[in-house]
DNA sequence: CGGACCCTTGATAGCTTTCAAGTCAGGTGG
DNA sequence: CCACCTGACTTGAAAGCTATCAAGGGTCCG
């Protein structure tokens, strides 16, 4: 169980699984709810392979996605008693589940697991910080670009980009709409920045020219 | 040194002091820098009296307040080896240092500092993300509402709030415009839910309806 | 081949920003 | 004690970026 949050997982390891390996693992479809908002936080996860977004949703129905999880990532972290986010597969995902009071108990008796949680939590703060001067200071064009470099950059891809996700959860993480997701990708394309094989395949063609926008 | 991460500080406790108390404090005036973006992380502060801003600037001037922080608070913890945002004081500030290196071996051999740290840097992601939803989903009315019910909570205040920083400090911390949150609190008070004694003294007229407005 | 979902594109509207003056308050010096 | 000065704040008018409303196009799959 130690491996939960010792062994991050090579990002070349993301084939959907459709089985359960062994006890510890649990096989999610497209789309699927691995955890909601306000349930009990008694457990702790890491994809295995595959993706996924958590994400808070306000009363009248506007979603913000707080991040995207890619093979290797911990996630369902918790200070409180309960999920702040809810936790959604993009796609097909093993996940390996690990009781909360476990990890409690052996982080109380062993310091380098203590230290491992704290890492985990500071890069998270870490991606939230980024995420919060994104959408207080960036554009769409941005905010667009700063998305694609950090897939590629997560999941390891060279040129040639897979997004797991659709435009709208794109524009929900973004704080965008669909339509200026949409728009902005194909103006990309427009000025050969970009290609697009298909609308889940982004080629890179200019990569200078989007790390030169966000910084 | 332990009572660095140990004690929170009574919000009370608030008066500006001009004397360093002891080698362990040190006193800052009004917009004074305690430590900037890039440089080591080789001490952790805790705040004792007055309050403070930790931000990021982008290349061309744009600049985001991360958060503010106020008598008791932490700050300036890191996991890398340098500060990822600056931390400057809004007005006179006492601030407890502590070497960062005592603090890492402290939480080497005492479980308790450990976890207390782990406590410190959730918390700090909560607020974080909470610090998105609002500048992903919220309009400015909604932010500026926010803003002053959290200074209003954090700083223990009846109805009658000590605002202690500009509007521009508000603006950068909301992502809004110097213009926009004067003309947003300018409304609040035609509107009678609030009160403006002074630029900077806020009384809360309608709690409820504020509070309305973010759920 | 039909249907559903996702994506793209166009036209218009709206909220916030930008640009531009003023106004106000606190501190200083005569 | 008051005039002045400077920084902070407010207010108005116009522009701009993104959202909204509306249609149409693509693609996967039964």
């Amino acid at each position: 169980m130690l491996s939960v949050i010792q062994t991050p997982v090579p990002t070349a390891v993301r084939q959907p699984a459709a089985v359960v390996l062994d006890g510890l693992h649990q096989s999610f479809g497209r789309d699927e709810t691995i955890f909601d908002e306000g349930q009990p936080a008694d457990r702790i996860y890491q994809l295995i392979s595959g993706s996924l977004r958590t994400c808070r949703i306000l009363r009248d129905g506007r979603r913000q996605i707080e991040a995207f999880h890619f093979a290797g990532d911990v996630f369902g972290l918790e200070s409180g008693e309960t999920h702040r986010v809810a936790a959604q597969t993009l796609g097909p995902a093993l996940v390996r589940v690990m009781p909360r009071p476990a990890l409690a108990a052996l982080a109380h008796e062993r310091g380098d697991v203590a230290r491992r949680l704290l890492e985990l939590t500071t890069d998270s703060l870490r991606r939230c910080q980024d995420h919060v001067l994104m959408l207080g200071r960036r554009t769409a064009s941005e905010r667009v670009a700063a998305l694609l470099l950090d897939l590629a950059e997560r999941t390891g891809a060279q040129a040639l980009l897979d997004v797991p996700m659709t435009r709208q959860d794109m524009a929900d993480y973004l704080s965008l709409t669909i339509e200026t997701v949409s728009r902005t990708v194909s103006q990309f394309q427009h000025d050969g920045l970009i290609a697009l094989p298909t609308t889940r395949k982004v080629l890179l063609r200019n990569r200078a020219a989007l790390e030169a926008m966000i910084d």
